[in-house]
DNA sequence: ACTACGATCCAA
DNA sequence: TGGATCGTAGTA
């Protein structure tokens, strides 16, 4: 997806980033991708959102251009990946919660999570503020298939004390890789 | 320097 | 429901 794509509401971009596929790039060769089927949106008033203190070292990226790979680590053993939503200067940010594998069941799904997904596919701060527009990089997004409303289940936000009311997780129904349900 | 906590995951 | 595990940020 064009760097554009991200210039706009954030969670307009998490509903319009189910269905697009993520693409992993291993040094050795190998190629990972799969379809994204599970979004929460995090936005500068919003104060569940690492930006809503203001500008922190951590979440630098948050506040520059869209497209980019927001990476942190959490809980002292996973990370987390998120693209960077709205206009140079506006915090915002997109979590990619899991992403298809093509696993047979729920529990043999490996990128059924945030944390578990980057495990799996080798994602750490290293990746934080690359470039997801661009397909030559080792990690990158780009079109997949269209997701129609009627497949889109929407609910609160996982994990979080905060807002916890708001109605910004989007996930694909019925898919095997979503990493909780209702 | 010290402390509390967190956008998780898994076992029990 | 609780433990693992540690970077970050706030307080002293």
């Amino acid at each position: 997806m064009p760097s554009s794509f991200y210039d706009r509401p954030t969670v307009e971009v998490a509903r319009a980033l189910l269905g697009q596929t993520l693409v992993r790039r291993f040094a050795d060769g190998r190629v990972f991708s799969g379809a994204i089927v599970e979004v929460e949106a995090y936005t500068a008033d919003d104060p569940a959102c690492h930006a809503f203190g203001g500008r922190k070292q951590r979440c630098e990226v948050m506040f520059g251009p869209p497209g980019f790979a927001y990476v942190y680590f959490i809980y002292g053993m996973y990370h987390c990946l998120n693209v960077v939503t709205e206009s140079d200067g506006i915090a915002g940010a997109v979590l990619i919660r899991a992403i298809d594998d093509s696993a047979p069941s729920v529990r043999e799904s490996k990128t059924n999570g945030p944390g578990k997904l980057c495990r799996y596919l080798g994602i750490d701060r290293e990746f934080n503020g690359i470039p997801l527009f661009d397909a030559k990089q080792e990690l990158y997004i780009k079109s997949g298939r269209t997701i129609k409303d009627r497949e889109v289940e929407i609910s609160t936000r996982i994990g979080i004390t905060k807002a916890a009311d708001r109605l910004w997780r989007f996930h694909v129904k019925d898919n095997h890789s979503v990493s909780r349900r209702k």
